[in-house]
Formats: C-alpha cells, structure tokens, sequence
DNA sequence: AGCCGGCTGCTTGCATGCAAGCACGCCCTA
DNA sequence: TAGGGCGTGCTTGCATGCAAGCAGCCGGCT
C-alpha cells in the first residue's frame, strides 16, 4: 500500500533515551497501528471482552497484518489486551479493584522513587527545577478557567515525570510506565481535568500542590521513609479524584477508556 | 519448514490463569524462539551490546523471519533486548546498579504484596499452605547436600509465588513477573544454587526462614506494615547473597546471565 | 427423533518475496 | 594525497499467499 522508511522504535524501556513514546511515533506502520488502535480501543470503539480478529482491522488501520500482529502484541504487553490461548485477542475489562490497585501500586512506585531520590542524594539544580515547577503550579491552583487546567494538567505530569527521573533508575521507570499507561492509573490527565467541570473537588489540587512541596523538601533532607510516605498518599488523591468523578456518570463516560470499566451494578464500592 | 499446529499462548500479564509461562509453552514457532533465544543470551552466547541480525538467528532457530520477530519483540518487552532506533535490537548490559536496583524493586513489590495480603485479610487455609511449605523447608536448612539445596529452591520459589497470589492483584502480579525475569533479580533459582558451593553463606538460608516464618505471623496478625518491611529486608539477602558469589569469580561465571554483567574493572562496589 | 460425524468457512500462524534505508568502501577528482 | 560522492550489499519493514486448526452446521445413521 503505502511505501515508507523503515526505521522502528520499538518501544518502552527507557534507558537513558526519555523516549516519551508519543513524541517520535508515527514512523513505522507498527507504532500507527499502535497508537491508533489504542485510541480506538480507550474510545469505546470496542467493547470489553469483544475479540478483535485481525481481517477487519486490517482494514479499518490500512495497515497489513505482519505489522498490525506486533501491534497488537505490544498492546497485550502494555495491558489493554488480552491473549486468548487458542490465538487472538479480547479488550480487557477493567474493574474497579483494579483500577484501585493500579493507583496504590503507582503509590508504591512513585514513593520508591522518591525514597531512591532522597536516600541517594538529588543535586541542588534537580530540586529547583522541581520547585520552579511547583511555583509555577502554586499561580494556577486558585484560577478555575479551563486553559489553567490544561496548563496545570502538563506541569503535573513535568513534574511526576522529573521526580522519577530522580530516582535514576530505569527499572522503577520502566514498572511506572506500565502502570500509568493503564487506563485510569495516569491519573494526571484524565482525571484532573475531568475536574475542570467539578469545582466541588478542586481542593484536591491544593492539597496536591502541598505534597509536591513536602516531597521536594524530603528529598531535600534526604529523608527518605517522609518521602516515599508523602508519595503514596499523593497518589491515593488520584483515588478520591476517581470516587469524585465516578458519581458524575455523565463526566466519567466522557474519559477514554470509560469504556473499559466493569461497572458494578448498584451502589458504588465504598 | 515445519508445519505444526496454530495457537498461540502469547505471554503474561496472570490475569486468573497462573501462566507458570514455562508450562504450556513450547508450542508455537513464537514461543519455541522466544524461550531458545533467551537461553542462549543467558548462556552468553552473545556479548552485551552485541546486534542480533534476523537472519543468522533464522538459520540458527530453525523459525522464519516472522515468529522471530514476534520473539524479540517479547524479549525486549521482557528486557533482555533493547531496540536501536534504527531498528534491529541489541543485547543489554546489566550493571551492578541494576541488579541491586532489581532485588530492591522486588523487596518493594514483594512488600506490598505482603501487606496486601495482611490488610484484606488472608484464609486460614492459605496460609496454612504457606505455613506447610515453610515447615519442609526448616527440614532443609541444615543440610548441605545438593538434593537438599534443588529441593529447597523449589520450596522457596513455590513459597514465593503463593504469597504473591495471596496479594490477589494481578497488577503486583505482573509487575513482579517483569522484575524476577531479570537476571540476577530472581534470585532464588540462580543464586541460592550457586551457594550450595559455597556454605560460607548459608546461614543466609536460615536467615531467609525465619523471615518467612515472621511473614506468615505478621500476615495472620493483618499486620501490614510489618509484613511490608519484613519483605523488603527479606528481598534484601539476595543482594548479600549476590555479594558473596560476586567473590567467587569461578562460581560466578556459570550463572545463567553473567556473561550480561558489566563487571566494574576493579573493586567491587561497596 | 436424536446424536454423531464430516464438511465448510473463518481465523490465526508461518514463510517468503520485495522494497527502502543505511553504512561502508571504492573510485574519481582536485 | 586527501576528500567527497556514488554505488553496492546488508538489514530491516512490509505485504501477501498458504496451511492448519476450530467452530458451527448440516446431513446421515441409528
């Protein structure tokens, strides 16, 4: 069909190339297919447990199956899908005890980062960068106008992304990128700007802002059992963050990968 | 070449199927490369850093082009490879940092599936089970022939692997099984059996029971924290253990993986 | 009439041919 | 003699054809 340059990218392991997956995409016909299918996939395109026979996506990606067969693999191993034993693929369902653990492990995670951060010692410049975008974040948090949100939205994610890169550690890099590619886990995103429609929980980002603060502080004084606590409990606002959101169904429906949630039948799980 | 039957049985992520991945494998040309292919990176086949080139592994695995390629992808995921961006993959190099960083990040993930189990609260029948294991294992500790050592990995690792069911999280799950596919990170098989060589170490072992022991009481207790950090520590005798085969050069270098380790050119790494 | 067995179409696994990029080296030129 | 440009071969990305399994159905046999 189409004639491209090869050249791959095969994916995640960050080792010392940041590779935010999303930025140099788009080359090769496998991460198309990736990407476009996990668009599809987080949009309600399929339901969960559908089987997702490679003929018919063929077709809708314009890809062929060769490349579509390891996009798909890759899905699998990011956890959007699941292999079937006889061959094939389902979307998988996700219930809320997952996304609950999902959550609490980026906790874990994110706090032994923190924890590596400040045990192995952070240079003075690492930790201003990190406050400059905490000051930054400190001017936003009162302002409720959509593009604040947004705006606050990407500091967020600077700065979760900046401490884990504290940590110099690929592995805890790596285990935190499979999590928060799932689809409530990197609550950053979505979730936070769900809220922009709820005031009702905007002091969740004061309180966030707070943690940030604490944590650099931890880090600071190389206390690192304050830091990795304070993490934890930061992501558990991710946690209050979703129960916030669950009870506005038509806001949640709006969130990629709504979709994908085994709802419980009445009365949400306390 | 051949022809042999379809189906799949792609990978991992346990969702409720245990997946023991050694199990039913072996069936597809995909799994048939995929296993063959890390045996003989383990066995140092190939250097670190070194390009692993598609066709001379085509001729070597005896699969085509096809499967082969769905291997390496399953092997990079895995972290045994790591992808050039110009496509093609290589072998990785793993440092010391990283073996210690892996036994830490296990500890973590371990600790947080103990203290799951311990805050949701465990059936008596299950750690019962536990506890039988456990109790074969005390027969074990003080005996020093080999038979005694194979049978005690086994007990161990089984040990292991029920407590982490225990947790009943598929996502500590999988990330576990990202981490313990590490070289040196799954400790158990490789390194233990390397000290039955070297009974200078040994009393690691009986170190290692009563962890376990302690393990079950503060899981039965629902005592959460403690379970937590009793898994770390716990996790943290491989690195000892790593430390004291790390002085046996000869001992060292059968080790499955070793031939992957960036070794310091001298002194090792307090 | 009910059950079992073979057939048919669909789906995935696998092999292979082809095209595009890239790196290396050679040759030509200044 | 040194440098640069072009060609050639190697390597990967992609497409597609073929075979084997499996499920569902229909027909025949009991």
């Amino acid at each position: 069909m189409q004639r491209r340059g090869g050249i791959t990218l095969p994916s995640p392991f960050g080792r010392g190339e940041g590779v935010r997956v999303t930025a140099n995409a788009e080359k090769t016909q496998i991460m198309r297919a990736r990407l476009r299918l996990r668009e599809l996939i987080l949009s309600g395109e399929f339901r969960p447990g559908e089987r997702l026979a490679e003929l018919p996506l063929v077709q809708r990606l314009g890809a062929s199956r060769t490349p579509l067969r390891l996009a798909l693999a890759a899905l699998e191993h990011e956890g959007l899908l699941r292999g079937l034993k006889g061959g094939g693929y389902v979307v998988r369902e996700f219930t809320l005890a997952d996304i609950s653990d999902a959550i609490e492990l980026r906790g874990v995670l994110e706090g032994t980062a923190a924890r590596f951060a400040a045990e192995r010692g952070t240079p003075r410049r690492e930790l201003r960068a990190l406050r400059t975008i905490n000051d930054a974040v400190h001017e936003l948090v009162h302002r409720t106008d959509y593009e604040s949100f947004e705006r606050y939205v990407e500091l967020n994610e600077r700065f979760h992304a900046d401490l884990v890169e504290l940590a110099a550690s690929p592995l805890v890099n790596r285990a935190l990128e499979a999590i928060v590619s799932l689809p409530f886990a990197g609550a950053s995103s979505a979730l936070i700007l769900a809220e922009a429609e709820l005031p009702e929980s905007w002091e969740i980002l004061v309180i966030a802002h707070r943690d940030h603060q604490s944590l650099i502080e931890a880090i600071e004084r190389r206390q690192g059992a304050r830091a990795e606590s304070i993490a934890r409990e930061h992501a558990r606002l991710a946690l209050a963050n979703l129960e916030v959101v669950m009870r506005h169904t038509d806001v949640l429906a709006r969130l990629p990968g709504a979709s994908l949630l085994a709802l419980p039948r009445d009365g949400v799980h306390a």
